[in-house]
DNA sequence: CTGAAAGCGCTAACAA
DNA sequence: TTGTTAGCGCTTTCAG
């Protein structure tokens, strides 16, 4: 069997001194001479000791690990590539030291309360990062009332204790709206996300602001813009009822990928080509968006930095650090295929973006 | 600030007994009269008492969490919708139980080594799901020496220790193949995933066997398969050196659903129509292929499924149960429009499945 | 600067 | 049956 692990009693033993001053020098704090704790040190290496997340954990009162709940339908999220750039990019600033990342996932609300309970019940992390942020997120009290660390992907729409690390979709959005005017197109649809989603709802008023910003509207009683659930077969639906409007758009404005990939097969089932007949912009510039064909015209958003920035962000609130909101550079437009000038116009296109 | 949570020792107090005593009702073991555990159970419930994690973990030696190591590009992961439903089922078994899930996700052999060293050597997890298995995968052997619990998500090519839980692919590629060939293609090629991963080897042999099966093969020198690194890039070139085959294929079968799509862009570029000019089938029936157009036949994993009975049997494995290899119903083919008659053929098309 | 010792909250071997 | 007690490995206070 494994022989058991180098404790501090015995590297303490081993260095001829007692168990706090190793724990001093190998935390290296003051109070340890510099040649008693080199000593120390270089038994503990010798021994090959390493640390005790558990005993460390008990006695200090901390985790050495964050959080991450994600509460939503495992269908919607297969594809949207939102999700494991995130944690691809959370994992790059915890990996290096020693921290790891606790994830749950779950269905509902409901859930989802019991999930954030039972990691602070358990202790099992010291943060958490809150991702999808929604109006008037009742998490931001749980969470302060649970006594955990956080920080939140986005700013609130309220009071929160929390620092945020945000990337502002605003400008993507604002950029997608302005190049299809800049292509002609006049009558241009919002496919948004659920309302009550913070992302979703600050996507669909960028939206609206640019439209007004640009002299155009929503549409009579903003028919144009049509709220869904992010889902494919939402974004579906929500094109159905689009092109099935007397004056039908010219271009519609996604607020993810998959949706405006879906929306291509429904025009295209509706016998309209893209972007010929109909300009089609997504969010979130996922893997298949660059092959499909035309390849899709979309926003990218850097779920990689935004990930890392924030467990980094989170660590130093949890060291007791006192931070500030954080802000990364905005999403950012990239033009593909799937936009084109306004039927009957003779702009000529615009090139492609890199890939 | 919030109380000092209840200990067992408060609640021994209370009750009139001691710490042992509570802790043997509470784990409810023989050795406790039945009114003084209720007595106790009572008390503890009075003060809401709730186990503390991390001291069970020191004194008991145990993490009471899985780990999962995800070693893949994030640009490759973003788009498969494989391991978002593969973590929703984990969840699905483990929140129920107090368990956590611990993520990790790497980039490169080394960093997965590593990162397995470190949920090891750190006691973070009691056993790890060994996820995407490799050719003679020296994982097995690490995680073996490292002392941990195991199960594997599909079964090793070599010995291993490990019990495996099962989903078997082959029927749903040779189903996809026979599929095509009903429909009187004869020139059916294959885009497979890296051979060094054995869900891409082993699609590949049951795409073989089922051709010979048939009496067809994959061309001279079987340049009718090509491998690639299952993104929907490496999807799009593979679809491309097909496509500029001599004899072109009338039917492709891919590996993944994100690549099957990016195929379906290359081939539409070329001025084929699918399926009427080529037909095309995916794997892993994600969210969008139900969705774009045409829809895309491919070949459902549940893997939803196959994550809560992964991680139901790991559980098993850690508390000390001798468990057998699991099986799970194998893949299954659904049919879309994306397939069709060769071209040439008056076959009808076959009706799209079930969305 | 150094060392001893008291926990952190729970488990489990042992004694009564 | 019941209760006692000694750890698990580390942190940290308090004397020296």
């Amino acid at each position: 069997m494994a022989k058991a692990r180098a404790t501090i009693a015995d590297v303490a033993r081993e260095a001829g001194v007692s168990k706090g001053l190793v724990s001093f020098a190998l935390n290296d704090r003051p109070g340890v001479s510099a040649h008693t704790r080199d000593r120390i040190l270089a038994v503990a290496k010798d021994l090959g000791w390493s640390p005790s997340v558990r005993a460390r954990s008990l006695s200090s009162d901390r985790a050495f690990a964050l959080g991450v709940v994600i509460a939503r339908n495992p269908e919607i999220l297969s594809s949207d590539p939102f999700f494991p750039a995130l944690i691809a990019g959370i994992e790059t600033a915890l990996a290096p030291v020693g921290q790891a990342l606790v994830l749950s996932m779950v269905g509902d609300a409901d859930a989802e309360t019991a999930s954030y309970r039972q990691l602070a019940a358990h202790g099992r992390v010291d943060g958490v990062i809150i991702t999808d942020l929604r109006l008037n997120d009742p998490r931001l009290a749980l969470v302060e009332e649970l006594g955990l660390a956080a920080v939140t992907l986005g700013r609130p729409d309220i009071p929160s204790p929390f620092p945020s690390v945000n990337l502002d979709d605003a400008p993507g959005i604002r950029d997608a709206v302005r190049h299809l005017a800049d292509l002609g197109h006049v009558r241009i649809a919002h496919v948004a996300g659920p309302a009550t989603m913070l992302h979703g709802a600050r996507r669909r008023e960028a939206f609206d602001a640019a439209l007004r910003e640009l002299g155009l509207d929503a549409g009579p009683d903003g028919c144009l813009v049509i709220e869904t659930d992010f889902s494919a077969a939402d974004g579906a639906r929500a094109t159905r009822e689009l092109l099935a409007l007397p004056e039908r758009p010219t271009a519609i404005v996604y607020s993810n990928d998959p949706m405006a990939i879906a929306g291509m097969g429904v025009a295209q089932r509706d016998g309209l080509r893209v972007p010929e007949d109909l300009s089609v912009t997504g969010f979130d510039d996922s893997d298949v968006g660059r092959h499909i064909n035309p390849s899709l015209t979309t926003v990218s958003t850097a779920a990689q930095v935004w990930g890392e920035a924030a467990a980094t962000a989170l660590l130093r609130v949890v060291s007791g650090e006192q931070i500030d909101h954080i802000e990364l550079s905005p999403a950012l437009l990239v033009v593909r295929e799937s936009t084109g000038p306004r039927p009957g116009t003779t702009t000529r296109p615009p090139e492609p973006g890199t890939t």
